[in-house]
DNA sequence: TCAATAGTTCCATACTTCCGAACTATTGAA
DNA sequence: TTCAATAGTTCGGAAGTATGGAACTATTGA
């Protein structure tokens, strides 16, 4: 059985999160997540429905080896959920200095 | 004679801008072109003396791409300035964010 | 036990990054 | 003008990274 890898709280570096955050897939990933206010499985959270599960798997463990989220397994699917607070204690208001920017860079999203 | 592109205040995209920032000697340089408040060639802004001139320039070309600096001949040198005012209008708190949070994440460089 | 589903791992291809070497542009001196 | 020095850019190859298809593992449910 895969268990996961999470680095503790400290070891998060900036440039970990600022890359896994580069890329608007993983991007949307995390927002999606945020939104959706908890958990949600792989193929749930995947903001496009034509890229490849492969490719899918290798984004989550990106942003599981950043310290952006907490990955467990339940049954056959893996529950994701932002660890928004262990970033918040890490890089005070850097998540939602990114999330709410993301807005306004994403153009099928309106600007509130 | 080169001259350079840069981008449109409008066209700066998140992506763009923490893929740059995700890099470590990219970070440390628009810390330290802040730092001076102001411009900096680019043998000067490098944080490091071993970085190849090849590598360094294309640092450089990175973040002018992403529209983060600005940078303009003078003589042979080039200089180079952090559009602090253009990141802030386009994606407010981002820059200060990223940045705040760079001190707790590198050593070297003492809190101002 | 078997099929279905959710993810992971492996591999080949395509794209990036890094550096040394060669090049361009400017300055300043002879 | 010519030559050397300096600051960056561009080129090309080696090493690393991303993508997606195919094969694999683990769990569920019939």
């Amino acid at each position: 059985m895969v268990q996961f890898v999470h680095p503790a709280t400290k070891d998060i570096t900036l440039a970990g999160v600022l890359s896994a955050l580069a890329d608007p897939i993983r991007l949307q990933i995390v927002r999606g997540l945020l939104q959706e206010s908890g958990c949600l499985s792989c193929t749930a959270a995947s903001p496009c429905p034509t890229i490849a599960k492969s490719t899918l798997s290798n984004h989550f463990r990106v942003l599981r080896e950043a310290g952006l989220i907490q990955t467990s397994k339940k049954g056959v699917e893996h529950q994701n959920a932002v660890r928004a607070a262990d970033i918040e204690a890490r890089f005070p208001g850097l998540l939602m200095a990114i999330l709410a920017n993301s807005l306004s860079d994403a153009p099928p999203v309106a600007v509130g």
